[in-house]
DNA sequence: TAAGAGTACGAAAACGGTTAAGTGAATTGA
DNA sequence: TCAATTCACTTAACCGTTTTCGTACTCTTA
């Protein structure tokens, strides 16, 4: 690898002269950096991003972590879409993703926030992971600049999927559909279902909806097998509701497969909305009508947030980022007004 | 952040004593080796992995490069389990994981090459990309450790999922099934579709099937509505098909909703078969039979070769590396033995 | 007992950059 | 005309490691 010795030889100037003319300082003559670049250009120059790093504290890297556990980190439509969007933001400023992991050799294991240190990422995204784990919370105090999904931590930003408007979306568009019998199926605790389940019922409160007991009931996300039991128990209620929620886009086909074990079609007899937007949902029959999130935005926001977390410490300010998601419409949700 | 030399002080040892002790050299005594040890945990050191890479040239850090285009890296099933597998794998063996890209700062590009060159990547892996641009046969030739992912280069170890065996396999289990009119639906042209394609004719020939021309037509990956108008100019056939192989599970969404809207039923009327072996196709009724990829196997050899080729380079022979994939049985494809 | 062989450690250079401080020459101001 | 600036560059220290070479001991062994 060439480096700034060789290019300061070939030109006859010192290091810190090509130093200085590659980085556009401004007390070197105009000549003598455009000449230099032009050599180092010739060269092939490549900077050390490990020597700079070293000498300037920033490694442009920004560590990412994902929930190691199964089916639901990398491989969750979610929030692959999520992390890219976010890697597309922040490598368009100049930064590196790298996974943070606490897998060190074959001998001793690291925590995170050691080996986010270890690495000297510039700041970190925590995207999907047991939130309420130790080695979580040791992370998120360890004073990197650091950006959380979905998820609230004291003194920590944190970009946010709306639940809160997209239940009330989602239930307020099936409301007026004509539906008034509307069960919903939640997924496991979590802030998320949380903010879901209040918001379900808060609007239904606000639409006049009366929501039995028996139309609420809990599903693990993800897990097509107790969305499908769930939702042969809501078909089998004297007084069955026209309408399912569930948990996720991809726990909805559980139910769907359940529906039409029992014969019934969808939205003619049972309509079913899902919530995420994963994309095979647009592309069945019949097209699942769901609220989807904005992952997109997410991951923008997300990566600006940490960015101006990085390089403005003092000014920018810690906050929670609401990304509203919109209804999908697709069609499984029956108009009853028809 | 504590460094050596801190340690060295508190131990009043010299710093070079202390790397030795930390590295377990064995010309540092026993009793200072577990004295400086003890203080180095107490004190919460970690070493710098910049400086280490500095003076070592290792990095430990595996450039993974993903194609940018839309909905074909990170966001793909196969993909994100391939990588997913490769990740736990080389993170394993102390090994991180970066994403490679072109984008640097705001003002100039940089070549993929020339990012793993600034970056000092041990070793880079080629998942998903665009495998004839300029760019990547330049990272190919650019002298670092590298495994390609589904396609061969010279000089390159590849992990292949085996789209022959793959290919026979399904075509061979459809064939089991009693089906002699089989259409086959495949994706562009690229090396993968064209083993798909030759194994598929192979298979079909030793079978002593029969296969028409109009059985055989295009639509790209994962584009749904071309497979469902592929689907409906089959079904229009005089001699219709009973069997349609798509090019991909997502794909023969497509086509199933082509297939239902003629009011034909799966796998009664006619059957499907997919491939990929994507979680949701397992998830929806019918269930999708289809030649399901060994995503796991594929990112652990990947992983595997790499890290022997960074670490033996010598020793380690360039090789193709094919991994079988495995017939998902679904009940998309009906029994006409019965 | 003196030469040779270990043993346990330290000094210093090096990796490839950045940057504060210094320097000599040219330019400026009064 | 001469001190004061400004300009364009160099020197040298430093970031945190690793590693070669050297050195001062202690221990063998002939």
């Amino acid at each position: 690898m060439v480096s700034m010795k060789d290019i300061s030889i070939a030109c006859g100037v010192s290091v810190a002269t090509v130093s200085k003319a590659l980085n556009d300082h401004n007390d070197i003559g105009s000549e003598t950096k455009k000449y230099i670049k032009k050599v180092a250009d010739e060269m092939g120059y490549l900077p050390n991003s490990m020597a700079k790093a070293l000498k300037t504290n920033r490694t442009y890297n920004i560590g990412v972590l994902f929930a190691e556990e199964a089916y639901s980190g990398l491989t969750h439509d979610y929030y692959a879409f999520v992390l890219d969007s976010f890697k597309n933001t922040v490598e368009e400023k100049g930064y590196d993703i790298t996974f943070i992991n606490s897998a060190k050799a074959r001998s001793e294991r690291i925590s995170y926030l050691e080996h986010c240190r270890s690495r000297g990422f510039d700041g970190i995204a925590i995207v999907c992971a047991d939130f309420y784990s130790p080695e979580i919370m040791q992370l998120v105090r360890g004073n990197i600049p650091t950006v959380t999904l979905d998820h609230i931590f004291n003194n920590v930003s944190a970009v946010m999927s709306n639940n809160v408007q997209g239940m009330q979306e989602l239930l307020t568009y099936i409301y007026e559909k004509g539906h008034r019998k509307i069960a919903f199926i939640h997924g496991a605790d979590s802030a998320v279902t949380q903010s879901r389940l209040s918001s379900f019922y808060r609007t239904a409160a606000q639409l006049g909806l009366e929501i039995p007991d028996e139309y609420i009931s809990m599903a693990p996300y993800r897990d097509t097998a107790a969305t499908y039991k769930e939702t042969l128990r809501l078909l089998d209620l004297k007084d069955r509701p026209t309408c399912i929620l569930y948990p996720d886009d991809f726990a909805a086909f559980g139910g769907i497969n359940a529906i039409k074990e029992k014969g019934l079609r969808i939205p003619e007899d049972i309509s079913v909305a899902g919530y995420d937007g994963i994309r095979i949902a647009r592309h069945i029959e019949p097209t699942l009508t769901t609220l989807a999130q904005n992952t997109k935005k997410l991951g923008q926001k997300a990566g600006e947030k940490l960015i101006s977390l990085i390089e403005h410490p003092k000014t920018t300010l810690i906050e929670r980022i609401f990304v509203d998601g919109h209804v999908y419409e697709g069609n499984s949700v029956a108009d009853l007004n028809a």
